[in-house]
DNA sequence: TTCTCATTTCGTCATTTGGCGAAATGTAAG
DNA sequence: CTTACATTTCGCCAAATGACGAAATGAGAA
């Protein structure tokens, strides 16, 4: 049980919905979603750590940067995403339209 | 959007999702949830509100008792739930047998 | 090696959350 | 209409959470 709901704590937090909804479009690193969401690095960073640790996201060394990315292998978790893809949030697409253009040469 | 993290939000707590697996197996009032959980009444009736505002849950007034079930009609809900089926928890499965054998008329 | 820069960690703060007992509420039964 | 009792609401407290800036870390570039 525990598993789900450290599962259900990482993605009961809008931010952290918000990244994932995010990840799953595409990966991202810190400097990228911070850009997205407006709230300062660390809070970033800390957000991605309670969902890595969730075993939400996984993350791997690109260059000079950390990209951030669902973690495909986790059932669980993909399933329940499903359940979100009918969602039709501004926010959302809002994100997802960021996320979609952003270019971590000229923001990091 | 914000249906779902309301509904992520009430089932990332243990008391929470020990309620919702009850309430799988069996409708129960507030005296019988009191006394499997152990916790005060004004708290399990807090955890109840939650759940209800989430949609998770319904209740329907049976004598003199509330009755409180998994929201049926809910989707999401019971997909989510559905996950959890295959859950082995030694802690869920003593909070069933509890249910199961709780007797309200000697408890409430 | 040294510098640069993306990321994490640390310390602090305000807010939220979950717990309790006591008091209030409301309804079924006498 | 009163009583009895299941449930909710209210105030309060302690712990957890999410936010920030500053300092630390660590890996690639010079």
């Amino acid at each position: 049980m525990n598993e789900y709901l450290v599962m259900f704590k990482a993605l009961g937090d809008k931010t952290r919905l918000r990244i994932v909804l995010m990840l799953k479009v595409k990966p991202l690193c810190v400097c990228e979603i911070r850009e997205i969401i407006g709230s300062s690095m660390s809070t970033i960073s800390n957000h991605l750590k309670v969902l890595k640790d969730a075993n939400i996201i996984t993350s791997i060394k690109v260059e000079k940067y950390i990209n951030y990315s669902l973690n495909s292998t986790n059932n669980s978790v993909l399933e329940v995403l499903e359940l979100l893809a009918g969602v039709d949030s501004g926010e959302i697409q809002n994100d997802i339209e960021k996320a979609m253009k952003t270019d971590r040469v000229n923001i990091c």
